[in-house]
RNA sequence: GGGUAGGUCGGGCAGGUGGUGAGCCUAGCUGACUGUAAAUCAGCCGUCUUCGACUGUGGAGGUUCGAUUCCUCUCCUGCCCA
C-alpha cells in the first residue's frame, strides 16, 4: 500500500503489490507482471475476477470455480445487502465462510447499481436513495454504509461507492458533477473504512473527458488507497474512447506502486488491449453471462451452441480445452443440453468461457514472465480478436 | 352404414353469422449481452421485388357486386350408435 504516514501504522498491509516485470523502458507496451497478496492469498496479475453477484458465481460450485482457474472473484455489496442481508452472512462467519470460498474476494461497493438500476434510484449528496428491485423498499445507500456492508462481508478488497454514468450517453455538466461527487464520496469512504485485513481501493471517474478523468485521476491517486480502479468505462464507449481514456489515467499512475482495475471489462480482446495500455485488474459477467445465453469462446471465434449447426456436431468445443465440458462433452450434446434447457448446459458453458478467459489471462503473463508480450501481441491478438463482436464463428474442420 | 363435431401459418389455438383473418402460445431460425433486476432480451417465423405488396379458412363447384360465412358435391379426422 502507499505510504501515508498515520495510516499505515493503523492498517496492516491489508493489500502488498509487487511488480515483478514492470513495463519496458522502450515504451512498447505498459504491460506488466505483478503479484497481488491479500488476507486470503495471492493474486498473480494480470488477472480476471469472475462475478459473483449473488455470492456465487452463477451455475459453479467453489471447486468449479477453482477448476476454471479462478484465484480471485468478486461478489456485491449492493445484492448481499439486501438479501440475505450483511449482517446475516457475518453472522453466519463472513462471505468466505458463507458462501464456502477460501480465496480473495473483492466486493463492489454497490456504486454500479446507480447506473443498471437507473430507473429506482434518486442521488443526493449524502448518497443514493435505491428502490430495491426485489420488493420495491427504498434504502438510503451512502459511502459509509456501504464500507460498513463491505467490513460485514469481509472481503479481501472493498470499494469505494462511487458514481459511474454511462459514459458516452452523459451531458458534460452532468458528468463534471457525479465525478466531483463520486470523488468527494472517495474521501468519505476512506475515512470510514477501519478493517485493518481489508482492502479498500478508489475509483476514477470522469466519463470519456481526458480533463476530468485526469483530475479525478488526481484526487483518487492522492488519496491512500490500497488500489486504483478505473470505473465508468466498459459501457457504451467505442473500444477507442475506451483505450483514449486508459491512456490518460494509466498516463498518470505511471509511477504509482498500485494495482490498476478496470472494472467491467471482459472480451479477450478487450482484456489484451486493456493490459496492454497497464491494467492489471478485471472484473466481467461478460464471459459467464453469454456462456448460459449459448455463446462459446474459442480461440478467434465464438460459437453460438443454439445454432442448428451443431446438432450433429461430434467435435468438443474446442480441441485441447481443459476444461470439463471440452474434456468429457461434444457440441451436439451441449446443443441438445441448451435446446432442452438442462440445467447441466449452464454449468458447462460456464466452466468453458471463465477457463478460455482465465487460461487467456495465463498466457499473456506467461508472456510477459518471458519478455515477449510485445513480440506475441498480434498472435494474442488474433486469438481474441473476434469475440468482441460481429464475429463469424470459426468452424474449424 | 347412420348420427354428430370438426378441418385456420410445423404443432396447439383464437377469431370470424355476406364486405377489415398473417393474432396468440409453442416449436423452429438468427442476433445481442462488458463493476449481473439477464438460464435474459430482441428480430424473424405463408410467398415475394420485404418501410410495402400478394396469397391464404381441406378440395371442387354454385349463388352474389362481394363467400371463412349461404347452397351442392366431395376428401379427411374425432366421438356416438349399428
Amino acid at each position: 500500500m502507499m505510504n501515508t504516514p498515520g495510516l499505515e501504522v493503523a492498517r496492516v498491509s491489508p493489500a502488498e503489490f509487487e511488480v515483478l516485470v514492470p513495463a519496458p523502458v522502450d515504451g512498447s507496451t505498459r504491460a506488466r507482471l505483478g503479484r497481488l497478496t491479500l488476507s486470503h492469498g495471492v493474486v498473480e496479475t494480470p488477472q480476471f475476477m469472475p462475478v459473483g453477484t449473488n455470492a456465487t458465481v452463477k451455475a459453479l460450485d467453489p471447486d468449479d470455480i477453482r477448476e476454471v482457474g479462478a484465484t480471485i472473484i468478486l461478489s456485491n455489496t449492493y445484492h448481499l445487502y439486501l438479501r440475505p442481508g450483511h449482517k446475516r452472512i457475518e453472522a453466519l462467519g463472513g462471505l468466505h465462510k458463507f458462501m464456502n470460498w477460501d480465496g480473495p474476494i473483492l466486493t463492489d461497493s454497490g456504486g454500479f447499481q446507480v447506473v443498471s438500476l437507473g430507473e429506482l434510484r434518486k442521488i443526493d449528496e449524502s448518497g443514493v436513495t435505491f428502490q430495491s428491485h426485489l420488493d420495491g423498499s427504498y434504502h438510503h445507500f451512502t459511502p459509509e454504509l456501504s464500507i460498513e456492508v463491505q467490513e460485514s462481508l469481509g472481503a479481501d478488497i472493498a470499494v469505494h461507492f462511487d458514481q459511474p454514468v454511462p459514459p458516452a450517453s452523459t451531458g458534460a455538466s452532468a458528468l463534471a458533477e457525479s465525478t466531483a461527487r463520486s470523488d468527494r464520496w472517495a474521501a468519505r469512504s476512506l475515512a470510514a473504512h477501519s478493517r485493518p485485513d481489508q482492502a479498500l481501493f478508489g475509483i476514477i471517474q470522469g466519463g470519456l473527458d481526458p480533463v476530468l478523468r485526469s483530475e479525478s485521476t488526481k484526487a483518487i491517486a492522492g488519496l491512500p488507497f490500497d488500489g486504483i480502479c478505473i470505473g465508468g468505462l466498459a459501457g457504451d464507449e467505442t473500444p477507442s474512447q475506451r483505450e483514449d481514456t486508459i491512456d490518460v489515467v494509466v498516463g498518470l499512475l505511471e509511477t504509482d506502486p498500485r494495482p490498476r482495475y478496470l472494472m467491467g471489462l471482459g472480451s479477450p480482446v478487450d482484456l489484451l488491449e486493456a493490459v496492454h495500455r497497464g491494467v492489471d485488474m478485471f472484473d466481467c459477467v461478460l464471459p459467464a453471462r453469454v456462456a448460459r445465453n449459448g455463446q462459446l469462446w474459442v480461440p478467434g471465434g465464438r460459437l453460438n451452441m443454439r445454432n442448428a449447426q451443431f446438432m450433429d456436431d461430434p467435435r468438443p468445443v474446442q480441441d485441447g480445452c481443459r476444461c470439463v465440458l471440452c474434456r468429457n462433452f461434444s457440441r451436439a450434446y451441449l446443443s441438445h443440453l441448451f435446446r432442452a434447457e438442462e440445467l447441466l448446459a449452464y454449468r458447462l458453458a460456464t466452466c468453458h468461457n471463465l477457463t478460455f478467459t482465465l487460461d487467456f489471462m495465463a498466457e499473456i503473463r506467461s508472456a510477459l514472465r518471458t519478455g515477449t508480450f510485445t513480440a506475441r501481441l498480434p498472435e494474442l491478438r488474433a486469438a481474441a480478436s473476434p469475440s468482441r463482436s460481429r464475429a463469424v464463428a470459426v468452424q474449424s474442420e
